[in-house]
DNA sequence: TGTTGACTTCAACATTTGTTCAACTTCTAG
DNA sequence: CTAGAAGTTGAACAAATGTTGAAGTCAACA
């Protein structure tokens, strides 16, 4: 070997190969590490070492922004995960996030149709302002 | 009347008012108006007067930023509606918003079922990634 | 040994979404 | 007419979400 690329010495991803995993750069691996959506060990010679879940926690986040959710939020999320978390604990974080973005555009849908009894949504009541 | 607030003259809502009816600050309605997401014409007196849809506007515009959408996203998507727009048009506003909504909720799902496929969601491949 | 590439930290910058303040103008009530 | 409430602009600040660059460290290979 040694041509390509070696794998992390230390056991564990380093940052490019979560970066490359995950689809975003570096600059934002340590940028979620930072916030607590990923967590890493150090090596003797402290650099960064993740867990093969790290770029998971990162798609997931990613995918979590799109729908609204905070970065804070998401680590606050992912909080609950034990350090080897089981398929299962995922799936129920998994199932927490879809839920609360269903919950958000059912508000959204919700207010919507609160806004639209009475057959008028934002039309403007040019006859209702006007009237003396 | 005339005791409480006289309702701003040479017709249209003012910024206060139009906050006060959205739930924002006045400075946020000003924000939203440099940004598209209302318009406003003008008094003789320079002051914004903004038409009865400005607050509904806002009000969803609210919503549509807790499912994901930004602000530039939402006054382009307002920018289809005509200066007096019908309730139907309206309608169709919502529509596509919530329905931009619930893509990206789906998107996520699949992703999140994509990556659970084969029984492992985000899992630590202990044993794979150990593997001489 | 030395240089090369990937890593480290820290600071600065950029964008989005607002809020706050100062200085000035306009509107409305009395 | 005049005082005070509310409006105007512009600049500065703030938090969230990153990116970029400088300066230094570390490990591996020739």
């Amino acid at each position: 070997m040694s041509v390509t690329t070696v794998i992390g010495t230390e056991s564990g991803l380093t940052v490019s190969e979560v970066a490359a995993q995950s689809g975003v750069a570096p600059s934002a691996v340590r940028f979620y590490e930072r916030h607590g959506v990923i967590r890493a060990q150090r090596t003797a010679g402290n650099q960064r070492r993740f867990a093969s879940d790290a770029s998971c926690r990162i798609k997931v986040a990613k995918l979590a922004q799109r729908v609204g959710l905070t970065v804070k939020e998401i680590a606050e999320t992912f909080d609950a995960l034990p350090p080897q978390p089981q398929p299962e604990e995922w799936s129920r974080i998994a199932d927490h996030i879809v839920t609360e973005a269903e919950q958000r555009v059912e508000a959204l849908k919700r207010a919507i149709a609160a806004m639209s009894t009475g057959g008028h949504l934002c039309d403007i009541d040019e006859a209702l302002a006007t009237m003396p």
